[in-house]
RNA sequence: CGGGAUGUAGCGCAGCUUGGUAGCGCGCCUGCUUUGGGAGCAGGAUGUCGCAGGUUCAAAUCCUGUCAUCCCGACCA
């Protein structure tokens, strides 16, 4: 492509709306341009790159025996109602657009494909002996996102690989599974990104284990928590650790002690004199579930703790039946406001104890009664402090099943944090990294082949459910995300396997006869041997051209300047901005030479 | 949805406090010079000041409403 010709326009100031490295620097190389909040055109540049990571990603899932297929984006109501889905991603916090067409008809335009791709299969798949079967497809996805944000990485509008395998069991699950994580780890490796595979939270989606893979980015939205030794990593969502070991108690008996102003552990304990470690926080919740009922949670946990709410909430879906409900929706720590609106009486902020009565508790559609859960953190505390339920008063010196009842439910919510041991080897610390979700792989079991009951008959004779796995690679995303790992301070550094073109072929001065000559037919030379090049014989000085070029991050950028003299043109890396004159005749080979093993690598 | 901010030329911004009919830089167009790291000189074009009401002799500026966008939080395969 002759740069002259193409629709290629760089901007010299950051754009107001961009935030990040990677943004801005797509924006101002040309790359995109957004249409709409979260919503963004693929210029021919971007495309290039797009198509790049797809292939590869394609390579990859073939190479396993996934199929490709194209399903619909716009899906009728009924199939995610078929699922339970349609409620909980349509309204309030839910992430699909919905639509009525003409007919009254209700459609979503799809986030995710499962109920689409369970509904085929349970058209389709009838034997085990059609097992496994894996499909996929790369295609335009939307969801509602409540604030887009940082360009193509949290678009409502955006690419993305999804697959889905059906296997006759669990076990075969696990290969299809392990085959998957294979296959994300070679589609990372291949685009040129430093990547880590970590244990996730399975979220929405359900099912039992999953695994991100996380590019690893400072502007990365999740907290990987990962051991030196390599052998634990996960989302600070679902980490686990060993939490530091409590203090002894200085207190030795039960009383009530005044302590105003100490609404904090920290002012509490210093005002008391004990380590946060003997202090039993009382942290209250609320919590929505999908049928509408308000319930109040209050988690008792060691004071030096945090609450992890994504494992919270975990729990309290678990206890929804119990409730009434199939899943809690939304976790908050409510405010002033929102405890006006079920409060009968002012609560003693900062000063709870794990028995605050239920009395508090006045309102329509509000489950009468705190649910209470105790962390494990706070189990076997002795001579424990904790709130009065009085403002400016604590209690020292108690105990479990003495002054308070040890709540029924003990659970595990607490947030690991950097620093803590690790479960598998003590001697291993936690350490810390910010990452970028690219993929996400899920066993998801059986859920949505039993609620849309696709089944198939087994060796026994007998009809059972298909056990399903989902796997997810952002593709834009991952285009992006090989920019935030890849730049400097003139512009983006792209992995030479996805950068949209190979090289680029610069014209110092177009009034030079001998350097359009020599450039033209590099141009020539290098496209009929496979690599790809741009070639830039726009009339503008050579300062210019060089910026552009790094700005917009060609791996590769061939000179046709003062060397020609010897017979020779000047080969840029941009990587390195290592530069070689290479004698003209050899510059196709040579560079094939290094492409070849820069992809590799 | 809670908190904060911004909408003025293609892009980045000033002007708004104190009302008087719009400006700077970059980009764009023309000419000359220049030609290896975002050139110089001269000339030129470009605006429903987000939108709708209101106040006023007069509104980019003050008031009301509304729409959009961005940031923090909540949300999030």
């Amino acid at each position: 492509m002759r740069l002259s010709q193409m629709l290629f326009v760089t901007l010299r100031e950051d754009p107001a709306e961009a935030e990040i490295p990677s943004h801005k620097l797509l924006l101002r190389a040309g790359y995109i341009r957004r249409i709409g909040s979260g919503i963004y055109a693929y210029l021919p540049l971007m495309w290039r790159v797009l198509q790049k990571v797809s292939q590869i990603v394609r390579e990859e899932m073939n190479a396993i025996g996934a199929q490709e297929c194209l399903l619909p984006q716009v899906q009728p109501a009924e199939l995610w109602r078929e699922s339970g889905r349609w409620d909980t991603y349509t309204q309030a916090e839910g992430i699909m657009f919905a639509l009525k067409d003409r007919q009254e008809r209700e459609l979503g335009l799809g986030p995710t494909h499962e109920e689409v791709i369970t509904y085929i299969a349970r058209d389709m798949i009838r034997s085990y002996r059609q097992l496994p079967q894996t499909l996929y497809q790369i295609q335009t996805k939307f969801r509602d996102e409540i604030r887009p944000r940082f360009g193509l990485m949290r678009g409502r509008e955006f690419i993305m690989k999804d697959a889905y395998s059906f296997n006759a069991n669990e076990e075969d699950l696990r290969q299809t599974y392990h085959d998957m994580h294979r296959a994300y780890s070679n589609i990372l490796r291949r685009s040129g990104l430093a990547f880590r595979a970590v244990e996730a939270d399975s979220g929405a989606i359900g099912g039992s284990a999953s695994q991100e893979f996380m590019v690893l980015a400072e502007a990365g939205e999740d907290e990987v928590l990962y051991t030196e030794d390599g052998k634990y990593a996960a989302n600070v969502e679902k980490a686990v650790s060993l939490p530091p070991d409590a203090q002894q108690s200085p207190f030795t008996t039960y009383e009530k002690l005044e302590t105003p102003g100490t609404p904090t552990i920290e002012t509490m304990c210093a005002f008391v004199g004990c380590s946060p470690t003997q202090v039993v926080k009382n942290v209250l919740y609320q919590v929505v579930f999908d049928h509408g009922l308000t319930l109040l949670v209050i988690v008792s946990i060691r004071g030096d703790q945090d609450v992890n709410e994504v494992k919270l909430q975990n729990e309290i879906t678990r206890l929804a039946p119990q409730y009434g409900g199939k899943t809690a929706i939304a976790l908050i720590v409510p405010d002033a406001t929102a405890q006006q609106k079920w409060a009968a009486k002012p609560l003693p902020l900062g000063y709870i104890a794990p028995d605050i009565a239920d009395d508090y508790i006045r309102a329509e559609k509000v489950h009468p009664k705190f649910l209470r859960l105790v962390d494990k953190t706070a189990v076997d505390l002795q001579n424990f402090a904790t709130g009065a339920n009085e403002s400016g008063y604590h209690v020292v010196g108690a105990n479990w099943n003495e002054q308070f009842r040890l709540p029924e439910n003990i659970v595990d919510v607490r947030k690991a944090r950097i620093g803590d041991r690790a479960i598998h080897n003590p001697e291993q610390t936690l350490q810390s990294a910010r990452g970028i979700e690219i993929g996400h792989i899920f066993q998801l079991g059986t859920k949505y082949s039993v609620a849309m009951g696709a089944t198939y008959t087994n060796e026994q004779g007998e009809e059972v459910p298909l056990v399903m796995g989902c796997y997810g690679v952002g593709v834009s995303r991952l285009a992006q995300a090989a920019v935030e790992q890849s730049y400097d301070k003139d512009g983006i550094i792209w992995p030479v396997a996805i950068a949209p073109y190979h090289a680029i072929v610069t014209i110092p001065n177009i009034n030079n006869a001998q350097q359009v000559e020599v450039a033209e037919k590099l141009y020539q030379q290098l496209n009929n041997a496979g690599i790809e090049a741009l070639l830039d014989d726009r009339n503008e000085r050579a300062g210019v051209k060089f910026k552009d070029a790094d700005l917009v991050g060609i791996p590769y950028r061939i000179v046709t300047g003062r060397s020609l003299e010897a017979g020779k043109v000047e080969v840029v890396e941009r990587k390195s901005r290592n530069s070689h004159e290479i004698a003209i005749d050899a510059v196709v080979s040579t560079l094939q030479q290094w492409i070849n093993s820069a992809v590799q690598g």
